[in-house]
DNA sequence: TTACCTGCAAACGTTTTGCAACTGA
DNA sequence: TCAGTTGCAAAACGTTTGCAGGTAA
């Protein structure tokens, strides 16, 4: 699903003149490789283990740079932090209002209805998001 | 787009055991009519004509209010403040990423969507939401 | 009458920023 | 070498909370 290597991400970098830290990488190689989307603070606690002196700010800011990159989608929710995917293909995210979940789930869908909009509305599309909110398999079963 | 009068919101506090006080029903009125899916602030300012002494803090716990009643949704976007919605009806947003507006689009897509989840996945959606990012009409031609 | 609501101020958690020391290319 | 980066601490921001006084029903 996350099929970034290190070594491209290290690429992406260099390519738009950004320099290949160590600890940005240790941050990439999490986020890229992650299906849980991490919030900020799981990424510091991960990072951490690698790097124990790195400090929140440098997480938001390589955050923001694998944005700019387009390697990662910021999902910011009601009540919180930020969630980051690293799935940049138009697909849906599965919210789980119980556990706080989210799964990525393909549909043809979510690729058709940015092509519907832009022709409906003049409307020039350049990232789209499409969030449906409930209770996953998990939490159904357990409840 | 909007067919809720200040009456039926009354009524819809009252059912649920709220008390319709004057900051509420300004609040209401103003969240319920308008299509520029404010933010708190604008929503504090707007009622602020009406009541000097109204608080943000009022006003935050009315959205709240309005949020259990089914009568908004709260369209968090990345970088600052969480935006109100008061179209219930499933339908895609187009946000402006340059002025910042938020455009209710109808689009047979995001009714069909949910549907389409709910048996795909063994999820058991709530809510949706459709967000697409991009350059809006008014901001693509003086550009 | 009373449970609920308001408005204030303080608290909270996330994210951003300024800056001196450091480091990848 | 030197532009870009780190990590710290402080600040900024939106939002929430506790509470004493007030008000709708």
């Amino acid at each position: 699903m996350h099929q970034h290597s290190e070594a491209s991400a290290i690429a992406a970098l260099r390519k738009k003149g950004y320099k290949a830290t160590p600890q940005r990488i240790t941050i990439c190689r999490y986020i890229l490789n992650s299906r849980d989307h991490p919030s900020a603070q799981q990424v510091y606690h991960e990072v951490k283990k690698m790097h124990p002196t790195v400090s929140l700010a440098t997480v938001y800011k390589t955050l923001g740079v694998l944005k700019d990159l387009n390697l990662t989608q910021e999902l910011s929710l009601p009540q919180g932090q930020a969630r980051f995917d690293s799935y940049m293909k138009p697909h849906i995210n599965l919210v789980c209002l119980q556990c706080g979940s989210i799964i990525d789930l393909d549909d043809t869908t979510a690729i058709e209805i940015t092509r519907r909009v832009a022709a409906a509305a003049r409307f020039k599309p350049n990232a789209q998001r499409i969030d449906i909110f409930g209770i996953c398999e998990k939490c159904n079963a357990t409840e």
